[in-house]
DNA sequence: TGCCCCATCTAGGCATTGACAAGTTGGGGT
DNA sequence: ACCCCAACTTGTCAATGCCTAGATGGGGCA
């Protein structure tokens, strides 16, 4: 696998995987996970129709390996996090960056349930979480702070890319709408 | 259209509609809105395979008339709530009572995104959020706070649906959790 | 009471898709 | 130089969405 120019070789793409994977989310954010079809995406690389299953097995497996790519992201977003607030921008930030990849993410229903690599990266994700909760909030109520701090962040993401926010946040990047939300709510 | 017995008279099943959408939200409840097919529905109602197709236009349309649905229910739901709090409550109740219907109507890629009903409900249920927030914060960070009250039980509802928080929340029931939750922030 | 309209449902067909099986290619390791 | 095996192709089948044309019978109207 060193072939990674942009040849057609017939056989041996270089990264039929990544290119997969990246028509694969250019479909999911324009038209969402429904409109995904293995065979579009082998239309789209140049492949015979069978070529992408052989990467990921079946539909479900390309969604399980987007979804895994998504927290794995996701978790390294939030390590360089300075405080609380900062991870929940970053958080929203992700969302909005990586709109297709979020969006498959919290979708259990279209994933391989017992996925091993998708459950460790989601605790990976998790633990970041937890670790910027931690250091903002003493630890007597810090389980139930840290579902407080996920679920604003993430209804808000959840509800702009539902469209839902587009009228209240208008122009604004939707961070920083987020980040003066927090300032309101806990009057820093 | 008199008729709402469970006969099964070959012709006019008394009432397919319902029992299509019935159908569709246990499916959807269970495996999620991609394993919804007209097709199974059809053989769960014992009719033939376009019969579903009349009464929805298409799959996108039997979702569309769900999400419709599942709006209207929700602002009957938070017409009734006692301030704020009681209406985020509701949100959660709403949303683990309702799990299909509350899966639908966020994912506006499954509608037919110009519907008008879908449309009017949506800004009914909107209309009913916005009372709730209108009435327990002063005006001026009313719009802010609204997302923020929103944001918070969305986020929430979510989490718990797609499992996310099913470690945390143990055996209470989610609205419980997420009382204790509001107290936390706003120390009431 | 009788008749006709049309909403409701059936029947058939076509293109597309996911999944599976079996064969082909050719690069890298020994 | 050879062979193994991952990567890819080709072919096939059942299932689905959607379209068109036709059958049925209940309710409204004369």
């Amino acid at each position: 696998m060193t072939r990674s120019t942009g040849s057609r070789d017939a056989y041996h793409h270089g990264d039929l995987r990544r290119a997969v994977l990246t028509a694969a989310l250019d479909v999911i954010r324009t038209d969402g996970p429904a409109a995904l079809s293995l065979r579009g995406l082998a239309r789209r690389a140049g492949v015979s129709h069978a070529a992408p299953a052989h990467h990921f097995k079946d539909r479900a497996g390309l969604l399980t390996a987007i979804a895994t790519e998504g927290f794995d992201l996701l978790a390294s977003t939030l390590a360089d996090a300075a405080g609380l607030r900062d991870a929940g921008v970053r958080y929203v930030r992700f969302a909005t960056d990586h709109p297709a990849h979020f969006q498959v993410m919290f979708q259990p229903d279209l994933h391989h349930p017992t996925d091993p690599a998708l459950a460790e990266a989601k605790s990976r994700a998790g633990d970041r979480l937890r670790e910027a909760v931690a250091e903002a909030v003493d630890t007597d109520d810090a389980r139930l702070a840290g579902i407080a701090a996920w679920s604003l962040a993430h209804g808000f993401a959840t509800l702009f890319l539902t469209h839902n926010l587009t009228d209240p946040v208008g122009d604004r990047a939707p961070e920083d709408v987020f980040s003066s939300l927090t300032g309101l709510l806990f009057r820093t």
